[in-house]
DNA sequence: CACGATGCCTAATATCATTAGTTTTATAGA
DNA sequence: TCTATAAAACTAATGATATTAGGCATCGTG
């Protein structure tokens, strides 16, 4: 059986990213993703240098997946208005977390330094956002109007993932009014 | 030595909540933690149910007191505009979570439903809140308006908490300016 | 065709939370 | 004043967990 290698550490990330977002991350132990794999825990050691160093990989993945569908949704929408671009992006925003609350929430909120993303995966994935907010702030404000938008929408669907919103009333609405009052006060 | 309890249910409760601020929550075991109440791990059982218990009680203090500090700013700034009060409100806000970052975390990212703090604790809190942001809306448009408000500010400083804002800037000035155009959206 | 590295395995360890069963002691009632 | 009871501590044990050590099979390369 050895040798001719069983799992590769690409398929070793996506079981995991699979398995943490289906089942919760507590409930990813090397042990039930090692029988997933066909393999027993030990081995997983062969394709990462620990639990942290996977999560790193599990939050990066989730980094670049996030941004990508961002940018998809940008360059969609290449042609509307400024705001209206920063709208569709916040949808799609709010999207991604609600679809993948889990591995969202484990991406932003990783406490142990170890398993944080590499910062250069954010600062790109940023920049063309920033980009659209540039063309209605100009460019000195526009660091800090993507940092508020930011907050705005990471806010929110951390709100919403963790069960805070607990009053009824329409989340969609609500949300989409926060990015509209955000960009009014923007523009105005 | 037994009978007369060596420790209360609330000294636990502060312990707990000292040193997950203190260590980090991951560092706060109930070994460690009955050791600094110079007691054994099993001992705590006759004070709590789990440790999930004992983190809910942690998560309720620090909501608890994350709402008083809220409600004593206000209180001081009762007879300033309503803009100049939900200013304060949001230094305020951001002071608590930089003063408690891993406890005001913790209550506000907890999985485990057996963690989550009481809903009342929050809906209570945030009343009087949405009281001053109604005298900026009306009563309509005051819930979503709130879920704004706490959407940026929470964004805000749980970025900052996880260290995600790491392109240098002035972060004080972001977050002053966040606040700002998002009442200036709101009043405009 | 052998040999060495690769990648799997079993076994073992340390650290957790939690449970079972025992021991001690303060207090309430005789 | 004495004693029985219940509270609250203890020790010991269990089952997860991540991780390390060491052995063994197998494939590609000389």
């Amino acid at each position: 059986m050895p040798h001719p290698a069983q799992i590769t550490r690409d398929a070793l990330i996506a079981r995991a990213w699979e398995m943490a977002e289906a089942e919760g991350v507590e409930q990813m132990t090397l042990a039930k993703l090692a029988a997933a794999l066909g393999v027993k825990a030990p081995s997983l050691y062969h394709h990462m240098r620990s639990k942290a160093d996977l999560l790193r990989a599990i939050n990066e993945r989730t980094t670049q997946q996030l941004f990508a569908a961002l940018h998809e949704t940008l360059a969609a929408a290449s042609d509307a208005p400024a705001a209206e671009r920063i709208h569709r992006l916040a949808a799609a925003y709010r999207a991604f977390a609600q679809a993948h609350p889990i591995t969202y929430m484990l991406a932003f909120t990783t406490v142990e330094v170890e398993a944080r993303p590499d910062p250069t995966f954010q600062e790109q994935g940023v920049l063309p956002i920033q980009a659209v907010l540039t063309e209605l702030t100009g460019a000195d404000a526009s660091l800090a109007a993507i940092r508020g938008l930011l907050a705005l929408m990471h806010g929110f669907v951390m709100l919403e993932i963790n069960d805070q919103f607990r009053r009824g009333g329409d989340l969609d609405a609500a949300y989409t009014q926060g990015i509209e009052v955000y960009l009014r006060g923007i523009t105005g």
